[in-house]
DNA sequence: AGTTGTCAAGCTAGT
DNA sequence: ACTAGCTTGACAACT
């Protein structure tokens, strides 16, 4: 099992996100961000290595504007060193990467304009891994969408539109159970249809689902991964007190995290902790799971 | 230097 | 028909 979080690393001074407003788009800021990006990634990705991280999550303002009709750059060729040297390190230390487009990208949009920058902005994501010679193993989550009035109607709609992604696409797109709409149940519905693997999101399972156990669910997720996909990624977060349902925990509950481990003992995963201070709760999350044997 | 409003993109629930 | 909230950091303009 890996375990990591995602996006930022609060404790090594430097973030992997910067960008800049669209007003001031130029080509040579768009470089100078990416460089920025690229050099704090690898900082990070060695702190993780230091910490026995493996997973981590890159966010998706990592080249900013990418996916925008004003970015003419070829970014992947001009920084194609630093990726190479990026993903050397990655593959050398058998790391894992993941990324999460946000809400934006929506396969199943009645728009064709939306759909048309959801392709874009996932084409943008896997160029990014692809550039890094990262296998098919490096992915790529989304939600399945809106419901648009009518779940059947929307779930055909993404599948028809999922038919129609490019292969390199195809080859990263997980899609992951959210707290509101599409449970684990429909997104194993979508999975028969296109076989799309499927992250499962614990909490959001906590959120809204059809009465599966959680060592149920997580087999049932796990089933819908290939050899050539590696492991089940599985996205894991707890209910911040106080706040709606649904709201991420700050920090790691340690009596809730023990119990989830007993509860998916024997179950293959990586864990991704969705957690809002970072790598703060990977790094306790790691001292218990390795007091459990499992790591 | 510190504070505050704003930022490419959408959907949903509530008024 | 319209707006706030989601979730949330980081930029950028203004004290």
């Amino acid at each position: 099992m890996k375990i990591g979080y995602p996006c930022i690393n609060w404790s090594i001074g430097c973030t992997a996100n910067t960008t800049f407003r669209l007003a001031n788009y130029t080509d040579q800021l768009l470089l100078e961000k990416s460089i920025n990006n690229i050099g704090c990634l690898k900082k990070i990705l060695k702190y993780n290595l230091d910490h026995d991280i493996f997973l981590f999550r890159i966010g998706s303002d990592f080249i900013p504007f990418a996916s925008h009709e004003i970015c003419n750059v070829e970014w992947d060729l001009m920084l194609k060193e630093a990726f190479i040297d990026i993903g050397n390190f990655i593959k050398e230390h058998n790391m894992r990467i993941s990324m999460h487009p946000d809400q934006f990208v929506l396969l199943n949009s009645e728009k064709k304009d939306v759909l048309e920058n959801s392709i874009k902005e996932l084409v943008y994501h896997a160029k990014l891994l692809d550039v890094m010679d990262l296998d098919e193993t490096a992915k790529i989550q989304i939600h399945v969408g809106g419901v648009y009035d009518d779940k059947e109607k929307s779930i055909e709609r993404f599948v028809k539109n999922y038919k129609k992604l490019p292969e390199r696409v195809k080859a990263r797109l997980i899609i992951e159970n959210d707290d509101k709409s599409y449970s684990l149940k429909d997104c194993l519905e979508i999975h028969k249809k296109t076989k799309v693997p499927i992250i499962f999101d614990a909490f959001h399972h906590e959120c809204l689902n059809n009465e599966e156990p959680l060592a149920e669910a997580v087999k049932l997720a796990s089933k819908t991964w290939k050899k050539k996909d590696g492991i089940l990624i599985m996205d894991y977060s707890s209910q911040k007190m106080g706040e709606r349902k649904g709201a991420h925990a700050t920090n790691i509950d340690e009596q809730l995290f023990k119990k989830f481990l007993e509860e998916t003992k024997g179950l293959d995963f990586d864990l991704m902790l969705e957690i809002k201070d970072k790598e703060k709760s990977a790094l306790k999350a790691i001292s218990i799971a390795k007091s459990m044997k499992r790591l």
